[in-house]
DNA sequence: GGTGATTATGTAACCCGTTACATATATATT
DNA sequence: AATATATATGTAACGGGTTACATAATCACC
């Protein structure tokens, strides 16, 4: 490997010399520099990165924590990232924590041995109390992590209210809910909009919610569930647009047509929801955009440390697909 | 920070012995190892990695290449290969190269840089000459880069034969091809398995191909071209899932019944195939599989250098769903 | 008791870029 | 001409593990 020895010798300098051609300060003669150029051009000279990490005890990567890539939310989420960081020459690394805080805290340790200058986390699980300790800046991405920490979310509980509000102008009488895990706030503020809508309708009752863990299969079965128990029920608003599509599935294959006898709303607006059939009404997250945001809070605080960054949160908005009916 | 001379200064050693107790080599006094243990213990110690890898020119990182992670292929293969480098106590770094030669190339150097241990690329357009220069360990993912270099792949044109045969046996007349990118290999070798078994067939024409960008919103575009100039179509392989449900799509703008008056096939296996109306019949891919494998394939590189490694080729395997007719 | 192998531990160089500090020349100011 | 300031470049320490080499103590065996 050529080294920055190698170049000076070549140009007959010191070695302090290249490194400040290489960073542009400190003062060069503009024939030094000349020179150095020439050395680092015939010598294809590249500096070692991890020299230079050593050294400023920074690592020009930044992680993100997601529970699954798999998940189709997390994909343009991370696509985000990982542009804004590459953007501004930072290394992008990807971690999947499966929702598991051991899994989290080692990750988080690894990644502090190699100087990782910040880390953008999805988590609901992670230790607080462990994050606290440590100095490299975190940013809370989708869910909120602790009021210390900025955190770039959408405001789950209006877009819920929206949501709700939009199946009852089509003429949604008895809403249900398919809920997602209460520890996952962002989740158990969909359900708080949910109720703020419809709990006190004398329609209403307790036994139109129903729990999944955010995945299609778990909304399938439920959905199936509740619709065979339940049948007045003609709009049904799901925590998540996979979990939409499993209710979907499920009115399908109980000849239950949609939009006509069921309405179906989904949270997130992901890609997968312009697919089916019938295509799916759902709130649209700017996902892409908080992503962006996170990264550009978390590359703020790593240059400027000291300067506290508010957290932002982001509007969802109602795209109006097959799976209602038209507002009349 | 703690450093190895704060643990040597506390267990009354000197660093030597300190890193001889961290990697478990060399000779110590197991009462001298206990002392240090508790060292490292009471003061929490853990080694930089950062300082490691500059004195072994090795980091522990691997990278994965893809086109864009947003593609729903990659995910799953994202996360394969996420799991094994962890298993291994290895960081895994994704670069999107949006099959852009310039990018992959500005990605490979900056890793360099940062003595990445290896690369996985699922790439067609990265220049292979570039490639044969570094010293680090490559292997191909998905598509074959270069005989140089360890590929695990599936058996694109067995598959497509597969897909065909299939179409045929259950009455198929007229198929039809969407074919991909044929720059890209995978997707060349399909058209070609494809046209292993009509090509001969009195009925075949040539305009029955129609060439999208293994995208939803192309293949919709030419499926309704083709399937309204070409109303004898009754099946089509598509090169992916991602253009089988643009046909699909198509299929139901146009009012055509799936499958009765027209079978559609995919390839790849993604999950967005289970939740389509009708759901996609496909040609399934072992995405997490091969992801494994080319991990493992690396790693290995990575340990002999001098080993070489064969490439691997997988089988894909038929999913019968709705948007064929059975076998009769 | 002597020779050699085994065990045990420390010193210091090394990996490579960065920068504080020292030194020196050139230019500006009064 | 003297002093101050800007420009230019080099030396060496530094960051934090790793390991070659040196040294020394312990043990085995004849």
């Amino acid at each position: 490997m050529v080294t920055m020895r190698d170049v000076s010798k070549l140009a007959n300098v010191s070695v302090a010399t290249v490194s400040r051609v290489m960073n542009n300060n400190g003062y060069v003669n503009e024939r030094t520099k000349e020179k150095v150029l020439a050395a680092i051009k015939e010598l294809n000279y590249r500096p070692n990165d991890v020299a230079r990490s050593l050294f400023k005890g920074k690592s020009k990567m930044i992680a993100l924590f997601v529970p699954d890539i798999r998940n189709p939310f997390f994909p343009e989420l991370a696509r985000a990232v990982e542009d804004i960081s590459n953007m501004h020459h930072y290394t992008f690394i990807l971690c999947n924590t499966d929702n598991d805080p051991a899994k989290e805290v080692n990750y988080l340790n690894a990644l502090l041995q190699k100087s990782i200058d910040g880390v953008i986390i999805v988590s609901s699980t992670m230790s607080v109390k462990q994050l606290r300790e440590i100095k490299v800046p975190i940013v809370a991405l989708d869910r909120k992590l602790d009021a210390e920490f900025p955190a770039v979310t959408v405001n789950n509980r209006e877009g819920a209210k929206i949501a709700v509000r939009y199946l009852k102008e089509t003429g949604c009488k008895h809403i249900a809910h398919i809920a997602g895990p209460q520890d996952i706030i962002s989740s158990s503020e969909r359900m708080k909009g949910y109720l703020d809508v419809v709990q006190k309708e004398y329609r209403f009752s307790d036994d139109y919610i129903r729990f999944g863990n955010y995945t299609y299969e778990d909304a399938f079965e439920v959905a199936k569930e509740l619709l065979t128990s339940h049948s007045t029920v003609d709009g049904i608003f799901a925590a998540n647009d996979l979990m939409a599509i499993g209710v979907l599935k499920a009115a399908e294959y109980l000849g239950i047509n949609v939009p006509n006898d069921l309405s179906i709303i989904g949270f997130d607006g992901i890609t997968i929801g312009r697919t089916t059939s019938p295509t799916l009404t759902t709130m649209e997250q700017p996902i892409y955009i908080i992503g962006k945001r996170a990264t550009e809070i978390l590359l703020q605080q790593i240059e400027e440390p000291d300067r506290r960054i508010p957290s932002e949160e982001y509007k969802v908005t109602l795209i109006q697909r097959e799976s209602t009916k038209e507002r009349s």
